[in-house]
DNA sequence: GAAAGATTGTTGTTGACGACAACAATTGTC
DNA sequence: GACAATTGTTGTCGTCAACAACAATCTTTC
């Protein structure tokens, strides 16, 4: 049926080896229309593109806000908790925290009651920075908003709640 | 306000270098909770998950099953045409049907018209198999619905329109 | 209290993916 | 016909998820 419908229009593409230059509009996407994964994945990409290019004087990534913004929130937490909480590996956590404790951000606090452990904790640079951050994140929160609209931005975190 | 609050119940954790224990739930996110992005990350890292999950016995993941999506509803498409469409590199999709054509799903029929590009085209073995894929896919999009609940499913959809 | 098992941080590898740059072959334009 | 643009390709780089293995350090169990 619907593929059906696909595949009868495209019929008149080409039937052969004929590469006939196509707008991109009228090309079918088929199945994927009703994959919320693909929305989903476009969609964040999209988001990346522009947290980055948004937070692109100060060099961070979102990975990297996410890990400040925690440690920030919560001081003490050893970086088991972070990854846990944040759906990050620990062997992956140890590079970004290697690379932000180089910026002087972070530090590895080496913990008195588990000596495996290392309690994450911002420098006072790092509180500072942190707070712009935060602004450069909130100005493009705001382009989300502009890009998909204010109540459909606020279904979006409603429909997502579970995932956070 | 939103830091002072966190800060403050934040204290309670560790002030020093102590790494207390902590159930994963009574991390706050703080600033990340205001963000589409970060949900949007999670919750596509989970759709991915259940999707290679789901089609792991035929060995699909997104990006190829889109791929294969695309070329079966628009037959004779060019790889720059598939890779506009779908927002992929045109390098990378070089090796996206390098790996495709090895696996007898996909050829690469010379153009005529154009003897610079690729006319693609789904082989008879592609064909079934794109209707297996997509009913595995679909399976998966149930999944969806179950964790997000079908009418937020449809939401959602309707959201991120503008990404497909 | 010692042995066995689990946890924490670390190092390393693999593969998917986005981004960029360069190139040959071919086409389009002036 | 010269010059610019396009198409597929190759290559590199950095991000990221997923594993596996390891030493140091708890925790459990007997």
């Amino acid at each position: 049926m619907t593929a059906t419908a696909a595949r009868t229009s495209a019929r008149k593409r080409a039937g052969n080896g004929a590469a006939r230059s196509i707008d991109a509009d009228e090309i079918g996407l088929d199945a994927l229309v009703g994959h919320a994964g693909y929305a989903v994945r476009r969609f964040q990409i999209w988001i990346f593109q522009d947290f980055v290019k948004t937070l692109g004087n100060v060099d961070i990534r979102p990975t990297q806000y996410s890990v400040l913004t925690v440690i920030g929130a919560n001081p003490g937490l050893s970086q088991m908790a972070v990854a846990k909480r944040l759906g990050i590996e620990r062997a992956r956590l140890v590079h970004l925290l290697d690379s932000l404790e180089q910026r002087k951000l972070v530090r590895r606090v080496k913990s008195k009651t588990d000596r495996r452990s290392h309690a994450l904790h911002l420098t006072p640079q790092g509180e500072t920075a942190l707070a712009k951050f935060k602004r450069l994140a909130a100005e493009h929160e705001r382009h989300v908003e502009e890009k998909i609209g204010k109540e459909n931005r606020e279904r979006l975190l409603r429909i997502l709640a579970d995932f956070t």
